[in-house]
DNA sequence: CTGAAAGCGCTAACAA
DNA sequence: TTGTTAGCGCTTTCAG
């Protein structure tokens, strides 16, 4: 059977009101050793723990965090999608925050009513729970999207910064014929990691010919097909980046099945910083994406906010870092 | 401001009792369509939600369930773990339940305050935690690990028998030399997997050397080295059982590396039927696990345990299911 | 330092 | 069909 004790029943056995009790499960110091310490001895023994929903309803606050994410086909397989649930979920455990998660193709709006603030795992066809999360007060906070039209927290890596970093790199390592693999374009990373490449190609002159841009969505399938597709040009690159390292895991597969060698035939650029990447045949170079660190700072700057703390800062933009391992050198003439 | 409109303000407006109100929300049949109308009309209008915490409150029970994952290196980054993510996010979606995420080392016991009943994604290392929650009331089941031995509830697929399908199937394309990287042993699956694969060599007089069993941990690191070692033996195994896909996938990756090719020199079989093996250059054979499945099965479980029903079924294996595609062939004589 | 009492927002008898 | 009323378990004034 459940049933479970009450503060009425700890209370009894202390001998002192509930108020007592309260003060003491909430360690508020104005309470005598001597009840500390029999309040202490009921709560062992009954095993008491304070029913949260009505400690929320009394206190009418809420410390649990919502965690959205798309539905968004792949989404779940990802790196992305992991990294963010380990480090909310971390993030929630130091915190003592309740983490309660949410899966949505965006169609209907969120129920803000049970969480004290809602995490956005990136806006994808969902603008909408955003704005209606917002309208409804609750303090909300994106990852990795930029939004700047409205008042909600966000923490992104710059991907612009990010493509533009993979794209110079491969440009002075002397790198003439490079291609990409993108992720999916109606995500804004996917999109601005693409932006930033080509943009660094065109301001150093390396023609970035439509062939060599293939369009993925960050599944291994697409960097299959695109690196097949590459390896087939009559004029193949030399160099590919690809908008995620799994992508990247799986055009180096590709390479190495055709009987090439990475980095001596064609280089490689990744995107994340996924570890899965150090223990292959061919350490990958990449830009590091701290995912884990985003989550964890998403979920510390709702924690301030639901506590009345007015300090947090609410657009962060982390700086990505090309990270060079041994997937790259320099083409052969 | 979060000022949140309550069941009063709604009465108020639609100029009825707070009580056809919560009737109203609650669905029961007994008002009148003119109140109905207007208690609509009101909540509309408020875009009223109800209070979670209080409607638990009162009415005693709670239909959240805790979702509890052990922090075991690796597994996060594992089919496995994103599948039950996936499919118990999805089955809460759908039986409108809050799912709380617990990320545990399982060292301190599991507030099940706060939850309807909780979901053990596997038990490793935290077989206490189940005890208490049992011990605390709460409904729990477990899955993919049988625990006989106590009142829980379990979904779990016989993964002795799978590792039998694995083997039969490879002795029985004449296989003589069969290797096996293992799962992590102390995990339950992975010590049943080997188990069966064992028994069933042994029961078909095919003998299983040490060095043709590689104690792997589910990682594509151990599969990779698995994979190097057996090659490098001065008799080579003709086939290779992994027991997951993404082991099997990684030992596929090396093969190729090293020229050969799968299935003409090597046969693999895999475990788990992860769609991500569908694409690679060889479909892969494998013991489908119907992880998604298993992870709806639980919430459903809990869903008919809280809501009084008595004919959920407590115990449950689910057979596993050979699916041939293309990794395995006869070895070469 | 302590306790009585008034809610928090909702549900569920019970009466009408 | 409707409303009144008594809680659910806890926090928080406010007196003492």
């Amino acid at each position: 059977m459940k049933n479970k004790p009450s503060i009425n029943d700890v209370a009894r056995r202390a001998k002192v009101s509930i108020t007592t009790v309260s003060r003491v499960i909430n360690n508020i110091l104005t309470v005598s050793a001597k009840n500390r310490v029999r309040v202490e001895e009921a709560v062992a023994y009954y095993k008491y723990r304070p029913n949260i929903s009505a400690q929320r309803l009394a206190r009418g606050l809420n410390n649990s965090v919502g965690l959205v994410m798309p539905s968004y086909p792949g989404i779940f397989h990802s790196f992305y999608a992991v990294e963010l649930i380990r480090g909310v979920g971390h993030a929630c455990e130091v915190l003592r925050m309740d983490l309660v998660f949410h899966i949505t193709n965006g169609s209907n709006p969120i129920n803000t009513n049970n969480v004290g603030g809602v995490i956005f795992a990136d806006v994808i066809e969902n603008r909408k729970q955003v704005e209606g999360a917002l309208a409804s007060g609750t303090p909300c906070v994106v990852i990795n999207h930029k939004i700047d039209d409205l008042d909600v927290g966000y923490i992104a890596v710059d991907n612009t910064l990010g493509g533009r970093a993979a794209a110079d790199y491969l440009v002075s390592l002397g790198h003439k014929k490079v291609a990409t693999v993108t992720g999916n374009l109606t995500t804004q990373a996917g999109a601005q990691r693409l932006k930033g490449f080509e943009e660094l190609l065109e301001e150093k002159g390396v023609p970035l010919p439509k062939e060599y841009v293939y369009q993925g969505d960050y599944s291994r399938r697409c960097a299959r097909v695109a690196a097949e597709q590459f390896l087939k040009l009559p004029n193949p690159p030399t160099a590919i980046f690809a908008a995620s390292d799994e992508m990247a895991l799986e055009v180096m597969a590709v390479i190495f099945e055709k009987g090439l060698k990475v980095p001596g035939d064609i280089s490689l650029v990744g995107f994340d910083d996924n570890p899965a990447c150090l223990f292959g045949p061919v350490a990958l170079t990449t830009v590091k994406q701290p995912l884990f660190q985003m989550a964890e700072g998403a979920v510390k700057y709702l924690h301030t906010v639901i506590h009345g703390g007015g300090t947090a800062r609410k657009k962060t933009i982390l700086a990505p870092e090309l990270v060079v391992r041994e997937s790259c050198s320099s083409p052969k003439k």
